[in-house]
This record gives C-alpha cells, sequence and structure tokens, in this order.
DNA sequence: ATTTATACTGTATATATATTCAGTAAAATT
DNA sequence: AATTTTACTGAATATATATACAGTATAAAT
C-alpha cells in the first residue's frame, strides 16, 4: 500500500479516534475543527487522497460515509478452532472446525492461521494440556525445538520437531509417549505449521 | 438493563448490521429502508425507545449519531497483564501492569478482570508455564481445586486451593515445591481470584 | 521544464438528514 | 377505565453535510 505524508496521517489518526471517541466517522468539518484547517475542502481533498491510496472508502453522497479499509482498522479477525478428533482424522478440513474465535490480530506475536483443539496428554510437560487451543501458524519452515503440527497420512500430531538431515524426530514432551522417527521424503508426512501460542478457556 | 420489544430488538440488530457493513451508522431513511418502514418517524421513535432504555446514545442534530453502548457494542475490552516481578511484591497495584491487551469479551467462557504474568514453574503439572499468562477472576469466591491468586502479606502465589474448615492448603502443581498451610483468619492472607483461562504468547 | 501531487483558504449550493407535528390503532400498564 | 407505551403513516422543514468551483503556493515526480 502507498505511503501517506505526514498530514494525511494525521487525517487518518483523527479519523480513528473520532470513531473510537463517538462510535460515527467525522464530517468535513469535524476533521477540520479537529485539525485547524479553516476550509472544508482541505478535509475533503486529503479524504480524496486517503481513498485514491486505499486507506478508506467513501461512500459518495451519504453524510458521515467513511469506512476505514481492512488493513487501515485494527479490526478482530475470527480464527478457526480445528479439533483433532482422533486419530485418523481426515486432514485440517472445513469439517472439523468447531467454531471460530474473535480475536484482536496483536494479540499473539507472530500472526495465526488456527487453533488447534489439543487431544490427549503427549505434550503434558511443554504445559500443554487437553482440550488447550494450540495457535498454529501454517508453514513448513520450522526449527529444532519448535512444536510443530505433523501429518503422517491421516493422522495429525502436535511435536517437538527435531531434524538432522534427512532424519525427523518427532519428541513428545511426556515420558509415556514415544518418539517418532520418519524420512523428510516419506510419502504422506508433512508439517502443517508450528506452535505460536497456546489459549486455555477452562 | 430494560428489556427490549421484538420491533426494537429488529432495529438494534439493523443497526449493528449496517455498521458491520458500512462502517457507519445508518440515518432514518436506511433503517426504514432495510426495515421496510414508510415513515421515517418510525424509525426515530424507535431510535429513541432505544436510547431511552440505554443501548444507543444519540448525538443530536448530527447524521448518523448513533452510538452503540459499551454493553450493546461487542467492543474488545483492554485487560491490564500484572507482572509478578519478585517475592514481595506490592500487591496488585497499578504500577505493576506491564502492559494491556485487547481482548474480544467472549474469549473466556468467565470473564476476567486481570492477566497474571507467571513467574516461576511452581504449577508446572498443571500446565501453567513460566511467563504464561493467567487470565485471572477478581474474586474470594473459590472452590477446592481451583487455581487461585493468594496473597500473603505482599507475596502473592498461584496454587491449586483446598480448604477444609478453617484450614486452607495452597498445592503447588510441582513436587519441587512444598504446600502452604495456612488459617482462613490469619492476618495479611487474602484470596485475590482464581484462575479462568490461560495465555502462552511463545 | 512541465506536469502532478500536496496543502491549503474561501464561497456557494444541492441535497442528505434529523426532527417536529398531526394522525391512527393496538397492546400493555396503572 | 384511563393512561401510557408501542408501532406505525404522511408531510413539512430547518439545518447538517458533501461537494463542486475558484484560487494560491510549495514540493515531488516525470
Amino acid at each position: 500500500m502507498k505511503e501517506l505524508t505526514i498530514q494525511q496521517k494525521k487525517v487518518l489518526q483523527c479519523i480513528k479516534f473520532y470513531i473510537k471517541k463517538t462510535g460515527f466517522p467525522p464530517t468535513r468539518a469535524d476533521i477540520c475543527r479537529e485539525l485547524g484547517f479553516k476550509s472544508p475542502n482541505a478535509a475533503e481533498s486529503h479524504l480524496r487522497a486517503l481513498e485514491k491510496k486505499g486507506y478508506i472508502t467513501i461512500e459518495n453522497g451519504a453524510s458521515r460515509g467513511i469506512n476505514l479499509t481492512e488493513n487501515t482498522a485494527e479490526k478482530s479477525q475470527t480464527i478457526p478452532v480445528i479439533g483433532l478428533v482422533a486419530a485418523g482424522s481426515p486432514t485440517l478440513a472445513d469439517e472439523n472446525i468447531e467454531k471460530h474465535i474473535p480475536l484482536q490480530e496483536s494479540l499473539f506475536l507472530s500472526d495465526l492461521d488456527f487453533f488447534l483443539r489439543v487431544k490427549g496428554l503427549s505434550m503434558k510437560d511443554a504445559g500443554i494440556m487437553e482440550d488447550d487451543l494450540v495457535a498454529i501458524k501454517k508453514t513448513s519452515e520450522v526449527r529444532n525445538g519448535d512444536i510443530v503440527v505433523a501429518r503422517i497420512d491421516d493422522e495429525v500430531t502436535l511435536k517437538y520437531f527435531q531434524s538432522s538431515g534427512n532424519q525427523i524426530k518427532l519428541i513428545p514432551a511426556n515420558d509415556d509417549f514415544d518418539e517418532i522417527y520418519i524420512n523428510k521424503e516419506t510419502e504422506g508426512f508433512f508439517i502443517e505449521g508450528k506452535s505460536v501460542g497456546l489459549i486455555r478457556e477452562n
């Protein structure tokens, strides 16, 4: 998205602040009042610049018809929660979506793609308990020590990741469970993503 | 808050939907269009009823000057994160606030008052690890088995709660730590609240 | 060197919009 | 039984508001 000038940033901030304060967008006159302009056209032209650069949309003819663009507004996303129903569950498809959670983008340091509802206690010593929601970022770029979502054929598991060459070790955080050894090129093996956070709903 | 009639609920829903869709509140005419009214006064009087009952506020004279009340809007709150800096920290005062987290109200089943940044591993086996954020609901009504925030003089700790009569046991979830025995009436002892959830930021 | 974008003031105006007034009618409350 | 609340239609209007037009001036891009 195109860079904004200092004045345009001020106008955008003014709009955000006004909406937060009042619940509805400002008029041209409101913006002038807030920023000290003496002509409504000053606000108008800034608004058109912001529209052109994609930061807002303007409903023509409508009063206060300013709408912050998705990128602009700090809107809350809704993140799907995927249930690991049982071993042998059919991937991470839509039919496994338990519900959606409304979430502020800024909650976790990394952005995330979905939550995984944990079944079992194989990651107990990592502080991941049954029914916890593990925040997963879809990626296959994982490092040793990361907690990853690994898929082997239809089975999806959460484990510590450890690789050396082509050999991959999937390590549980619970002595009662066994490590899984697998080759990087094994058919049906895939790293779905890695853990970037956790929510326990109690 | 006063109950709404079916029509008033429809109007309120209409306003919410309109704001979600467009980013700004509807005019009287917009509401009429959406709900099939033929007179703007139909919308007007419903709005005044909603205002009277406290579900919205109306900025007189302003176009689209409708603002959903805090209770009405599914606004995101900001919840303070309190750092348990060290043993002997001065209660849960403002000066201990680490930051604020914007959070959808609906995230946890119970509502919460603050997050506690966990230090140490005394609740390790309960899946509560160092630097986790434990969601705390301020209350002194706790049950056996609840994870509670207990204060003994200036020291604040997170432990399992177990009481029988006046005798209270604060039990860690880690064999390396000792249980704490205390009497209900002991001076300086207080249950600050209980855990209602957990966030791990990774 | 010329065009385009930025950053405004100042005036004017069509129209979008809130809001009042006058009614009608049914349901709920006192 | 009387009053208030709910739930509208329909018309009228003051004003709030977007927006166009005419300028001035500087900075940035082509």
